[in-house]
DNA sequence: ACAAATTTGTTCTATATGGAACAATAATTA
DNA sequence: TAATTATTGTTCCATATAGAACAAATTTGT
């Protein structure tokens, strides 16, 4: 018997909803990152926080706990409470900041360079699967024009 | 005194990190569609499933619960919980089935409708906002992408 | 120099969220 | 028809997450 599921259209609502480009970046949002965040905390055990502080860290060589907080857009204590889990794992190091008491600089490991590439190896099979539907022109295209509206975002005010 | 927060380029992880679009897009709905459910949660009290409901219905004239658990992926008990609290509010009503007792057909109700009017003129606005650095031509060829990118999501498996 | 304001990292708390299991019903298969 | 399988909606439970408040350190402004 057909399915409910097989005959009914789900997709009609991104033409329908008054603000269809903001609802389609969601709903990708929603269909991708947010399972990937899911599938790196089932396959590697480690939850958002805390894979960006090895993105971060892998990136920057040395950054305070504020300054991850500022490159993800995340709370303070979401990070703060990752920074000890990952010093438990052995992910990262921590040493204070010598001309100022209230922070601490961070450090990845060499453990934690390992695991941050294979959480990468994974999410970069992950975004050619993705984008696998545009073409070489249509990628570059897309390349240009979410780096402007990224950094557009990054400028907003949290 | 200039604060770290100036001195330090935070965007420069966006062209670093191995999977850039991807990120970008994760970070475009960190940075904007997840502060718009929570806006949406301050200024109307509804939480994302019950603001999703309220979107479906407003487009369906009748869903079951799990019709719109497939259309915004969401799980069906999030969906069923928002569900009960949107009867009590008066934004939805439910009538049973009468050929699969196993399931309800839900629809919006007046007052949902007004609700769902004003939650969509708070959206409305917002992707106006997000979108306003395209140049015309550019916002048209995003809408192209984005849809070709959304369209091909909502054929992933859950 | 001193009071006020800011910043960092932290703990506490409340809540939104999703997985798992479940009963009731319907569909499929033998 | 009988038995197995699938589907719907629900409750229970565990957890990720963000807001608020806080102490300590630093910076700002008078």
């Amino acid at each position: 018997m057909a399915r409910k599921s097989d005959s009914l259209d789900y997709s009609n609502i991104f033409e329908a909803v008054e603000f269809p480009d903001a609802y389609k970046v969601s709903y990708l949002a929603n269909a991708i990152v947010f399972p990937t965040y899911e599938d790196v905390r089932k396959d590697f055990g480690l939850v958002r926080a805390e894979y960006h502080l090895l993105l971060c860290l892998a990136h920057y060589s040395e950054l305070t706990a504020q300054d991850v907080a500022r490159i993800t857009r995340r709370p303070r204590n979401s990070i703060s409470r990752a920074v000890h889990r990952m010093l438990d794992l052995g992910f990262l190091k921590r040493v204070p900041d010598p001309d100022d008491a209230r922070q601490a600089k961070l450090q990845i490991t060499r453990e934690g360079k390992i695991m941050h590439q294979k959480i990468s190896a994974y999410l970069v099979d992950r975004e050619a699967e993705i984008f696998s539907v545009l073409s070489d022109t249509e990628r570059e295209s897309f390349r240009e024009l979410i780096r402007k509206l990224a950094n557009f975002a990054s400028t907003l005010k949290r």
